[in-house]
DNA sequence: TTTTAGCACTCTTAGGTCGTGAGTGCTAAT
DNA sequence: ATTAGCACTCACGACCTAAGAGTGCTAAAA
């Protein structure tokens, strides 16, 4: 059942071809690009036999081959070799954000912008799961009468802050409060911040219980809205140069299901991450929105959790060169944000 | 030339026909429609005058008229009547972000989310000018070891963040920076803030040159990064519900100009705002790309600077709905944001 | 036994023709 | 000033045809 090394020749040439040209590839392109020194015919008994073992697919009776959602599977598998993306390149992606690393969330959008461009496929970025992130500093800062700014900061550098109403307080006050907070709520990771927060709330009844009533809101907001709020995206409009979206129907859905970030939901499931760019190809996604396409992701270590970026491309990607680009850009963030 | 009263009820008639359907609209359908308790033919005539004064084009020889740009704007102008929204939507859109007020740029674009939910358009919401708004609260806080977050507050509530590298510094230290950042940059507007800044960096020799050279950079990039970061949109995918991009070619452009936010430059050029919500229907509208949709803006007031939150459709649009939903999405802003 | 040449066959695609129907403009009658 | 009638135009869909690309099979060659 293996691949013999003329099938597997024929079976890279034609997924090559077909990811370049997007048009079904008959024998005798085969034959020629690729001077194997045999015949057409001897090329279209392979291909009849590829296709029996279901890495190639005819889209009708009488027209070149196409690769099968398995073909693609023993492609990157077996068959692709990889691709070093050119000196020019790489210095190219990384000048693109000189001197953006301000913070977090703008390196990582800058990352998947030039992620996106580089690969013209749909870039996107998942923040560090929130729940295993610690709070490394709080504050309770005076921002304007009548109102208080309060500032987070993650042990992974992401800054979360929000404005809140708080009586007029002394500056002895306000260390008080400030005391309180970093006391109760420094080293805390934010799965337990809901709880400790709460614990807070009850035991202090003086005057600052509102504010202090207002605070634990906010930190609870904080991981829920997390699932949304740290998933980036970039090159949305690059889609639609694939050739399947000849219809636009199709594009409608998916791209509502994306600007909602329902996508995230996808790579949760399909986590069953065994290389490290991971891969996963038409019909072996889970969600069913993308079983046209396939996923190219990787995973970057940021603090002691994780994050996720890739592209989504079509199935007929060019996955040799994805899988570089993710590689490179998981290294610029390990690179960049280590430390 | 101005239009007596049949005329502008037939242009009124095919206006409000052809944004329902999309489809050309005939003599027959008119009359039948909109019982003027005259013929087809009588229509026919009146057509054909609207058509040679400019309002009215016909895509064919022989089929229904269409309503041309200038078609559009003596509609807007004079013909349409204002609509009231329910009760039961005003009510939905303000329950869509009930709890969500927590800072300004959450609370823009959740309103943006629910503008484009509730047109089916593209909505945006564009933040106000950096350049006026001023200072009102800057703080240089320990973050981690090696590593401080500065933060400043705007009077109108935007909240900016970095996070920089210091040399190790005693409280007192920090208290002293700070002091200095407050007294020399507090109250100072952003589009001065740059050259205070560049101020206080010559003065200050001492061994905090280098965090203040930080913190000027990071002060002057925000002016520069604001055009695009103040910008928030929603509803990207509607724009494929429009009947317009049969061909996807035309949407890939627009979508791109969309995410990389050209789509700012227009309302910039084209700010000969006079109305309040301001409408710009195809060939007005400056910029190319969006010269086959029609923009309907408004203007909210956010501390002594403004904002602009609006829509893009088609210019096929529900006008009176738009400038409805518009203009309640001002109101709200105001409303919640004013304080 | 494997490879190749040859050939009939299939199926898509583009172009062309034709009929239909919606809608017009014009003319003559009301 | 309005309307009925009518010939005319044009987009659209259905149907057809020819061309071209590519296949599978068979029989000959290596």
């Amino acid at each position: 059942m293996a691949l013999d090394a003329r099938k597997a020749q024929i079976l890279k040439a034609i997924v090559e071809d077909y990811v370049k040209t997007g048009l079904p590839v008959g024998s005798r392109a085969v034959a020629r690009k690729h001077r194997l020194g045999v015949s057409p015919a001897t090329i279209r008994n392979e291909m009849a036999d590829l296709e029996e073992m279901g890495y190639l697919d005819k889209p009708h009776t009488s027209s070149g081959r196409v690769p099968s959602d398995r073909g693609y599977r023993v492609y990157v598998d077996e068959l692709m070799t990889d691709v070093r993306l050119s000196r020019e390149e790489s210095a190219m992606i990384e000048s693109l954000f000189r001197s953006k690393i301000r913070d977090v969330v703008s390196f990582l959008k800058e990352t998947v912008r030039a992620l996106s461009e580089a690969t013209d496929y749909l870039a996107f970025v998942l923040g560090p799961e929130c729940e295993t992130t610690t709070i490394k500093a709080i504050y309770l800062l005076p921002a304007s009468v009548g109102r208080a700014l309060l500032v987070i900061v993650s042990d992974v550098g992401v800054v979360e802050n929000c404005l809140i109403d708080v009586p007029p307080m002394s500056r002895e006050e306000m260390e008080y409060v400030n005391n309180m907070l970093r006391s109760h709520l420094c080293n805390v990771s934010l799965d337990q911040i809901h709880s400790k927060a709460q614990a807070l709330l009850k035991r202090e009844t003086s005057r600052y219980s509102r504010v202090i009533a207002q605070i634990t809101e906010f930190l609870t907001s904080i991981t829920e809205d997390s699932e949304t709020e740290r998933l980036f995206m970039g090159g949305t409009a690059n889609l639609l140069n694939q050739p399947e979206f000849k219809d636009v129907n199709r594009v409608q859905d998916l791209l509502e299901a994306i600007e909602n970030g329902s996508l995230i939901r996808n790579i949760m499931i399909t986590q069953t991450q065994t290389t490290d760019p991971a891969i996963t190809i038409g019909e072996e996604n889970q969600v069913d929105k993308v079983k046209e396409f396939s996923i190219v992701y990787g995973t970057f270590r940021l603090g002691q959790s994780a994050g996720r970026i890739g592209v989504l491309g079509p199935k007929r990607m060019n996955y040799p060169r994805a899988v570089a680009l993710v590689r490179f850009c998981e290294q610029l963030i390990n690179k960049h944000l280590t430390r």
